[in-house]
DNA sequence: CGTAGATTTGAACGTCCTCAAGTCGAGTGG
DNA sequence: CCACTCGACTTGAGGACGTTCAAATCTACG
C-alpha cells in the first residue's frame, strides 16, 4: 500500500544499482555518463542498512569505513561536548550524505540519528577513493558535495552568529522546503520528522522559542502550524523575515 | 634581516616546489612520499601571489579557478548577507587552505581577505584534481583536508549555538594557540592579528563584549592582555572555561 | 604631533532563557 | 472503545546575558 512510485526502486538485496536509483539525479552519481553509471554500478558494492526510528547509524568515535547516502528516512547529525552540551549540526534526508565527517581522522566525530525509519545505502570509503581516482566525474562530484557542506555551514553560522530567533527559524523552513521541493514534495506542506528541542538545537534556540516563533509566525499569517504539520501560506514574508524585514 | 630559517625557501620565481617549503608537513602534501612529491613539484604549477593587508583574495561571486595555500601571513574568510551583516567564518594561517567552498558552485562564496601582508601559494583546482587522479596520497590528503573543514565548521557551530560569551572566547584563543603551537610558535605569548570587531564577528559577539571578556579573563589571572598582545598565563584554567567551569 | 581607528568601560535596555504550569496527542493496556 | 500515561508542545512571568548607545582613552602612523 505505500508501494508509491515515488519510493525508490531496490534492485537487489546484496548488489545495489544507482542507476536504477530515483535518487541518482541529487545523489553522488549526479552528472555521470551513462558508462561512469555503469562504472560505479560495478564497482561501488554499496549495500542497504536499516536504521530504525531512534537508532544510531554511526557514534561519534566510531571508527570510520563508509559513508552513507540517505536513500529512505530522514537524520540528524549530533555533536556533543564532554560536558554534555549537544549540538544538531545539521539534518539529512534522500540523496544526502552522511559520515563525511570522518574522513579526516578516520573516526565519526557526530552522531547520525535517523528521526524516523530509514534506509542507507553504504558506501565503503575505501572503494569510493578508488573509483574517484578511475571515474573523473565521480571525483568532481564528490568534490563538490564536500565543497557543498562546508558552504552549508558557513550559512548555519551566519544564522548563529548574527540572526535573531525569527530569522533562523524562517531560515530553517525555507532551506527544509528548498531542499524537499527538489525531491518533488511541495513547497508549501511540510511535514516535520524533529522535535522542537531539535531544531531549537541545531538553530542555537531553546525549545520555548522555536515554538513561541511558530505562534507567532502564524499570527502573523505567515504560516499554519499543528503539531509538526506546517502549512506555508506566504514564503515571501518569510523570506522577508529573513532578509531582515525589521530593519 | 628578516630572512629567518622561519621563513619558507622560494625557489624560484615562476614554479613553487613543495618539496622544499618549510611547510610542507603542515600543508597540502602532508604524508606523500618523496617519488610523489617530487610529481607535486613537477605538475602542480603553483605560482605565488602578494595580497597586502586589508586586500582580497578573492570576493564572493568571483570565478572559482584555484585554491590558495597560506605561505606567509594571515586571513579572515566573510560572509556577508543581502542585507549587510557580515559574518567571519575563519582565520587562516599558513599551510591552510582558502577557496574550497567555491569547488562546488565553480564561485567563491565568501571574501578572503588579508589581516597582514601575506603571500599564498595559487593551486589551479583542475591541475589539483588531475593531479589527485595519479597521486593517490594527494587526493587522500586533499578528501582529509575538506572533512577536516566540515569538522571544524561543527565546532564553529556549536560554540555559536550552545557556549556563553567567556566560554566561546576562551575556546577561540586555545584554538589558536593550538595551531600556532603546530607551527612552531609560543603556545603561551599570541599576537592577535585580527580586531575585537572580527573575533566578535566569528565568535557571534559585540567587539564590546570581547573586550569585557578579555578583560574580565585577565581580572581572573587567565591571561595578560595589552592590545593585540595576548599572554596566556593559566591554559588549564581557559580549558576549563571551554568545559563549563560555571557548571 | 595630530588624526582616525581601535579599544576600554559604563549604563540602560532587549532578546532570549529559565522555570513553571497546563494542554495536547499518540500509543498502550484494560 | 476508553482511560491512562508519557512525551511533546504551548504559553506565561521573571531574570540573565549580551547588546546598544555613549564617552573616554589609547595607539599607530602619516
Amino acid at each position: 500500500m505505500d508501494q508509491s512510485i515515488f519510493r525508490p526502486v531496490h534492485q537487489s538485496t546484496c548488489g545495489v544499482a544507482c542507476s536504477n536509483c530515483n535518487l541518482r539525479e541529487i545523489c553522488l552519481p549526479v552528472g555521470l555518463s551513462r558508462s561512469e553509471l555503469d562504472h560505479v554500478d560495478r564497482r561501488l558494492v554499496s549495500s542497504r542498512r536499516k536504521v530504525a526510528r531512534g537508532e544510531t547509524l554511526y557514534r561519534a568515535g566510531d571508527r570510520f569505513d563508509s559513508v552513507y547516502a540517505v536513500w529512505t528516512g530522514f537524520f540528524k547529525t549530533r555533536l556533543s561536548s564532554k560536558d554534555g552540551r549537544d549540538q544538531v549540526v545539521g539534518f539529512q534526508m534522500g540523496g544526502e550524505l552522511l559520515g563525511l565527517d570522518g574522513i579526516g581522522a578516520r573516526r565519526h566525530e557526530v552522531d547520525a540519528v535517523a528521526l524516523e525509519d530509514s534506509q542507507v545505502c553504504v558506501i565503503p570509503f575505501a572503494e569510493l577513493e578508488a573509483l574517484a581516482l578511475e571515474v573523473v566525474g565521480l571525483q568532481q562530484q564528490f568534490h563538490r558535495i564536500l565543497s557543498r557542506e562546508i558552504v552549508h555551514d558557513h550559512g548555519v553560522m551566519l544564522l548563529l552568529g548574527s540572526m535573531y530567533a525569527e530569522e533562523r527559524l524562517a531560515a530553517f523552513l525555507l532551506n527544509l522546503t528548498f531542499r524537499l521541493r527538489a525531491r518533488g514534495f511541495s513547497a508549501s506542506t511540510v511535514v516535520l520528522r524533529m522535535t522542537r528541542e531539535e531544531i531549537g538545537s541545531y538553530l542555537g534556540l531553546t525549545l520555548e522559542t522555536v515554538s513561541r516563533t511558530f505562534s507567532k509566525f502564524q499570527a502573523e499569517g505567515l504560516l499554519f502550524v499543528r503539531n509538526r504539520q506546517i502549512r506555508i501560506t506566504d514564503p515571501i514574508g518569510l523570506q522577508a523575515v529573513v532578509d531582515g524585514a525589521s530593519a
